[in-house]
DNA sequence: GAAATTTGACCATA
DNA sequence: TATGGTCAAATTTC
């Protein structure tokens, strides 16, 4: 067992909850996740890892406690698998902390969520894209943009998450911005 | 039958 | 002592 220890390599992300009553459930980002576990103390928490046995990518899927219709994901570790929608990813662990230490602002923070998997209803590379982001979320979650921009993390985060996301009809992997091909694998 | 999910238990850390 | 993270067995689904 390796409990918790490794901090490093953190991103955390927040996202609409899907208007399918499955707020368990976390979006497609492009890999296919395993459930292997679930916690109910305070908030409900499942966490996830790849299905590849050799990939030690994971992933933290939990609810908001002051709203429940985001979700806040959390990535760990690095992906050496290779995915049939995605090319061969690994996440720049590097810049991961940062977002992870200072993306924890409940009212600024639901809007780096805002601009998550607005496109990906509409896209090709997610078939199995469960309707995320209805609209009744779509205003809670952009509704709280604080309006005052000066943040860089969640400048970044923004960026990152629409980079993740909003890859309408692009060719490029949604995930790339994120998790960079990586060749030597 | 295989793979995925659920659930409870165990252990480490704060 | 409570919480967090993971394992493993049982159950469910494909």
């Amino acid at each position: 067992r390796t409990p918790r220890k490794r901090k490093e390599g953190r991103l955390t992300l927040r996202t609409p909850a899907p208007v399918t009553g499955k707020v368990d459930v976390p979006p497609e980002d492009g890999y296919t996740w395993r459930k292997y576990g679930r916690k109910a103390i305070l908030r409900s928490k499942s966490y996830y890892r790849c299905t590849h046995k050799i990939c030690e990518a994971k992933k933290k899927v939990q609810q908001l406690d002051e709203n429940p219709f985001i979700l806040e994901i959390t990535y760990e570790g690095e992906h050496t698998c290779q995915t049939s929608t995605t090319p061969l990813l690994s996440p720049p662990i590097t810049v991961a902390v940062a977002a992870a230490g200072e993306n924890r602002d409940p009212g600024a923070g639901g809007d780096s969520a805002s601009p998550l998997f607005q496109a990906g209803t509409s896209s090709a590379s997610q078939p199995k894209t469960d309707n995320w982001l209805g609209d009744e979320v779509q205003g809670t979650a952009a509704g709280t943009g604080g309006g005052d921009g000066g943040r860089d993390v969640d400048d970044w985060l923004a960026d990152l998450t629409d980079s993740m996301f909003n890859f309408s009809g692009s060719s490029d992997s949604c995930m790339d911005s994120i998790f960079p091909p990586r060749p030597g694998n």
